[in-house]
DNA sequence: CATATCCGTAAGCGATGGCTTACGGTAAGC
DNA sequence: GCTTACCGTAAGCCATCGCTTACGGATATG
C-alpha cells in the first residue's frame, strides 16, 4: 500500500534510479557505488537507505563492508500494480474509444 | 528516455497518482476531478500539466471544458522498462543465489 | 455586447528533498 | 591497544515541489 508510494518516490529520482539501476547488475558495496556516481558516499548511503525503505533493495554486512542487493519482491509489488492497472485502464479506454467511435457514426451518418 | 524519469517523478506525488487512477475509470474534465478531491482546481490543473508532459494523459477541448484522459502509451512504456528490469534483475540476482550456494556448499562441506 | 462558466498561469509561501561536510561507530590488520 | 578501512547519521544549505489566492483568456448563453 504505502509500499507502492514510496517505491514510486524511490524511483522518481535519477540519482537513485540510477544506484538502483547498477545494482540490477549484481550486489555492490557503498564505496564501489559511489566510486561509480558522482556523489559522495554519504549521498550513496541515504539514497540505499530510501530504496531499502521502498522494499527495492537488501542489506548484508560482510566484515565492514555494507553489500546491497536488489530485491525481487519489490520489483513484484510494482510490476503487479502495474500490469493490474494497465488492464482497467486499457478496458475502460478501448470503451471509450468504442463510445466516440459510435458517436461519431451517427453524428456522420445523418 | 526522459520520459520514463517524467512518468516515475509524476507518480511519485500521492494526489497526482489519485488523479492519475480516478481518469483509469473514464475520460473526466479539470472541473469534475477537483469536485472529488481535497485540493483545489488549479492545483488539479498542474497535476495534469505535469501528468501531460509524462505523456500519461492527453487532452480534449470540448466547449470551454477540458477533457483529461489516460494514454496508453505511457503507461506502455514504463510496462516496457519494468520488464526489461525485470528480466536482467531477476537473472542477476538467480545467478548471485546459485553463487552463493556453490560458496556456502564449499565452506560447510569439509 | 454583456454575462457566466470553465480553465490555465503567475506569484508567493511553507514544506520537502538531495547534497555536502563533519562526526561517531564498528570490524579488520598490525 | 592502536590504526586503518568502511560506513551510517546529524546538521545545514539551497533547489524543487505542491498548494493557495489572484488574475486573465476562451467559449457558450442571454
Amino acid at each position: 500500500m504505502t509500499d507502492k508510494h514510496l517505491a514510486f518516490k524511490a524511483l522518481a529520482d535519477a540519482t537513485r534510479r540510477d544506484v538502483y539501476e547498477r545494482l540490477a547488475a549484481g550486489p555492490k558495496a557503498v564505496g564501489e557505488l559511489a566510486l561509480e556516481l558522482p556523489v559522495t558516499r554519504p549521498a550513496v548511503s541515504q539514497h540505499l537507505k530510501t530504496l531499502k525503505a521502498a522494499g527495492l533493495v537488501t542489506e548484508r554486512r560482510e566484515g565492514t563492508r555494507r553489500v546491497y542487493q536488489i530485491d525481487p519482491a519489490g520489483l513484484g509489488h510494482m510490476r503487479a500494480w502495474l500490469d493490474q492497472f494497465w488492464d482497467t485502464a486499457l478496458t475502460a479506454f478501448q470503451a471509450e474509444v468504442a463510445r466516440t467511435a459510435k458517436r461519431d457514426r451517427r453524428k456522420k451518418g445523418k
